[in-house]
DNA sequence: ATGGTAGCATCGCTA
């Protein structure tokens, strides 16, 4: 079972390039964010036709995240599970699919350790924590998937220096990622590449990032140990940053044992 | 120190 994350940045203005992706690729279980639609003009039907179920969680504009999935989708909750405060934006979907319970997260950005849109940030991931413990547990097969907006660790940013005092560094963020580690979540990427530096997921558009080699690992695939024993296999697609008119991040895969 | 690009939707917001 192959299950990767693309924060697609708009995926009407990204369509065809998914299709082609789906195509070449041929994920089983698809996790997307910034989807920027609204649930009734998501190309249900396009991915229908590609052999997909999916569920989509969307405001139109801004955020939205999908799943899509070939092995089935039962169970679905859109935004936090049950018991947990709802979040007035579209960023989580959850799902049984293929016998794991997936979601999809767009964690918000933060902008600045100053700006409420952090403090924002530092609460959905509490949430998020919250919403593990009341959807599933984590001696259950689990795979939260996503734009995390963290860089897990100093080797996942190109400068750090140059980072210091900026969001996706800070300690307050990697601290409610380390909350995430203890429920039972494990980096997948980090775990099949322990000693992998300056390896990115998200090149700003701005300054020609991308080919000067700047950028952050933040496009994150977490899994419980049940999930992590399975996988054979973790890589992120860079060259589906490349040509015209791409997303800023790229896609996660990893391959899944039956 | 600033502003650079992209998407969506306006004449600014978000990233």
């Amino acid at each position: 079972m192959r299950v990767v994350t693309w924060n697609v940045n708009s995926l009407k203005a990204r369509l065809e390039r998914v299709e082609g992706w789906l195509a070449e690729v041929r994920p089983d279980v698809v996790l997307l964010q910034e989807t920027k639609l609204a649930d009734d003009a998501f190309p249900a039907l396009t991915f229908e036709s590609l052999g997909y179920r999916s569920a989509h969680h969307g405001q139109g504009r801004w955020n939205g995240v999908a799943i899509l999935s070939t092995v089935g989708l039962d169970d679905v909750v859109t935004n936090f599970a049950e018991g947990v405060e709802p979040d007035d934006e579209a960023r989580i979907v959850t799902a049984t699919c293929g016998g794991v319970r997936v979601s999809s997260v767009y964690v918000p950005n933060g902008r600045a350790l100053d700006d409420d849109h952090y403090q924002y940030k530092l609460g959905w991931l509490d949430r998020l924590r919250e919403h593990l413990v009341a959807d599933t547990g984590p001696d259950e097969p689990v795979l939260v998937g996503g734009d995390y907006n963290i860089a897990p660790d100093d080797r996942d940013v190109h400068d750090i220096e140059q980072l210091r005092g900026a969001t996706h560094v800070s300690d307050a963020e990697r601290d409610r990622l380390t909350a995430l580690y203890d429920w039972g979540l494990v980096d997948l990427f980090r775990h099949h590449h322990p000693d992998a530096e300056r390896v990115f997921s998200w090149w700003d558009y701005r300054n020609g990032d991308f080919h000067k080699g700047r950028g952050m690992r933040i496009d994150l695939l977490l899994a419980t140990p049940s999930v992590v024993e399975r996988s054979e296999w973790c890589v992120i697609d860079r060259n589906a940053r490349k040509g015209k008119q791409p997303s800023d991040h790229a896609p996660v895969l990893v391959d899944l044992a039956d």
